[in-house]
DNA sequence: TTATACGTTCAGTCAAGACTGAACGTACTA
DNA sequence: TAGTACGTTCAGTCTTGACTGAACGTATAA
């Protein structure tokens, strides 16, 4: 219940990027985000690279992967030349848009196979149209969860505004 | 429509092993799916070696491998010592099991973290709940996903003898 | 102008794990 | 018994891509 938090945190910070990294994203987004997680942010360029010991240039290519995402959103401080990071609102259901691309591509995959492969592999046909079929209903379930976790979040939480990120001491 | 048979398969073959690899199973496994969604089976251990041009130690590794998923099944002719493979009747919904189980690991690895934080950790306890909550929403999906597709394939299909596998001249 | 503080890019390093060849164990065959 | 035909396992190689250090371009500050 109690125990050590900090460690607590790097452990969850660790696991949230194997995590990410069997999504076939790279470790450290996964480690960003679960820093993101835990203290909402902003954090600085700087602060990332210090508090996860990783190169500046780690950090550049992670956040822009982030960014790109939908993850986090980068924002500025007016006087400050740092570029500064923070978890957007609904962060989650933009990592399932990966997924679902990855199997569109698979569905046309199959078809075009389907268009080129000549009439009388009749079973093949079959097999191929059963298999466009699974990728179909995956999709179509995918895009029904997005739908439905996005209601749910945007139903249940009205934008907050956040604190800079700070441990407690 | 028609052009060259033998390329368009070999194509098939290809792609989805690299789409199995973003999936984050062997290349060669979806490769052998792949022969195996064209022609049927059964295969025996050493046609997979030579159609595919690969050692017989990644035929075993990889049959084994989509056996333990329940895509494909071993099979043995009496009088034969070879192995046989051949397609399972309802091969991808097991696939699905390993999407589920990495995510369910997620879930309960955010779930601990949630029981070791102190309570002080306000806002990072609400984004933990929400993280869970979005495993949790995801996992329900892809079981009834699985379900849906499970209780259509059977509707269609009876299962039917195949015959051994062989190109067409 | 020069100096400094950024973020980005790119060539190179390193690590993870897929894949292979070789050695092995087992079970048939003669 | 020896010989052969398997399937498996394991040490080593090789490939892929994450990650880094260094160089770069830009903007601010003095």
């Amino acid at each position: 219940m109690t125990g050590n938090a900090d460690q607590t945190i790097e452990d969850f910070v660790e696991r949230l990027g194997l995590v990410t990294q069997a999504d076939g994203l790279p470790r450290i987004a996964g480690r960003i985000m679960g820093l993101m997680v835990i203290y909402g942010g902003p954090f600085s360029f700087t602060d990332l690279a210090e508090k996860l010991q990783i190169s500046r240039a780690s950090v550049s290519t992670n956040t822009r992967l982030l960014e790109s995402l939908g993850v986090i959103e980068r924002t500025t401080v007016p006087g400050e030349r740092q570029d500064y990071f923070k978890i957007r609102p609904h962060p989650y259901s933009p990592l399932m848009q990966g997924y679902v691309e990855r199997m569109r591509r698979a569905r046309d995959m199959v078809g075009s196979t389907q268009d080129e492969l000549p009439e009388e592999f009749g079973e093949a046909h079959e097999r191929l149209q059963d298999l466009n079929e699974f990728y179909e209903t995956m999709i179509d379930s995918f895009e029904k969860v997005v739908e439905k976790w996005d209601a749910k979040s945007k139903r249940s939480s009205v934008e907050k505004p956040r604190q800079p990120a700070e441990e407690p001491a």
